[in-house]
DNA sequence: ATTGACTTTCAAATTTTACTGAAACTTTAA
DNA sequence: TTAAAGTTTCAGTAAAATTTGAAAGTCAAT
């Protein structure tokens, strides 16, 4: 398993943006290999792919499954594991999306709805919640707001995104339409 | 400067979210203590305040500078700076989407549009750009949108993400009326 | 042109995070 | 029940990121 100039600048490149995305260099890679690769990779092709450690796969593969981003595939008459990426580029981004929201936006909410609800004990502490309030605010609206879009289907989504800004076109006749 | 229980509980968790927003703890926790603080901070109350080093205050700002996050403040008769956030929690979001996007997705679609353009060398390549061209797709489309979206007024924003999932109903309506 | 109040820089120390590889574990087949 | 082919775990090590603090820089007032 060795890869051509060309993928392996994507590989590499994907390990540079791994850590953005939620986690480490080798991770990213992994997924970037994974996604270029038409066949399912063992372990040991992955390692090869990546000059990384046996024992490294074993635990990005296990950090990649909490993730849901790769499926085991076992080919019969073969006991080693293959794996792929599961589901399209579209499934896989939305997957990273749910995900850091879960692990990101949801406990931030958390901790700012118990600190709003107990009364301010001083001016200070007034000024603050204000603005955890309007964070808060904020945060929930995206949230109902990107579930609301996952429920869309794809092609409705393409549509809406594709509407752009006259969005706001659409949105001013539906006020009108209601009014009458 | 001193928080009290509440806020400090604030800024550390802005603190762990910092590193997931783009940049690290200090600097997370830094602009959690600057949001919640009604009066411009010295760089001096800032390091008190999360008891590190005013060398790494002084750095922090400059990162923050660099995403556009705060305001320097000077007040007549005094030579200390004062830093504040520049803008409010909606702006700074913004900012920071703006900035990541500049940072992550620029630098991505550059490196997928080189690789999709030149010809695939094997069977294996050409595979790998099929799938490249995916990723490109979905990071342009995106990108397109929330370009759109950044257009809108904040006032437009809220009617849009608060139509919810409703806003099935008003791209049918749009699609009815391309039809008359 | 010196002092004092402040800020910035950056090499070195520290802390955090990631990686390796050998040992332990699992599973299948003989 | 043993061996062989594979996977996982984790203590120790290596690498990367962050932080400190002392020194250098800036600037206004004297």
């Amino acid at each position: 398993m060795i890869l051509s100039q060309k993928l392996e600048n994507f590989v590499l490149h994907c390990g540079e943006m791994g850590s953005r995305w939620g986690f480490n260099r080798t991770i990213g890679q992994m997924v970037g290999l994974l996604v270029i690769s038409e066949q399912p990779l063992s372990a040991n092709e992955i390692a090869e792919a990546l000059r990384i450690s046996r024992g490294n796969v074993s635990m990005g593969i296990k950090e990649l499954q909490s993730w849901q981003l790769v499926k085991v595939i076992h080919v019969p008459g073969d006991r080693k594991e293959y794996y792929a990426p599961n589901g399209s580029i579209w499934d896989l981004a939305n997957k990273v999306f749910e995900e850091r929201r879960k692990r990101e936006i949801d406990p931030t909410l958390t901790l700012l709805r118990d600190s709003i609800i107990e009364p301010a004990e001083s001016n200070e502490e007034a000024y603050a919640q204000e603005q955890m309030q309007q964070i808060h605010d904020l945060l929930e609206t995206v949230t109902k707001w990107s579930a609301e879009l996952q429920r869309l289907s794809p092609e409705q989504l393409q549509t809406l995104m594709k509407l752009g800004s006259s969005v706001s076109k659409v949105i001013d006749l539906k006020d009108k339409l209601l009014k009458k």
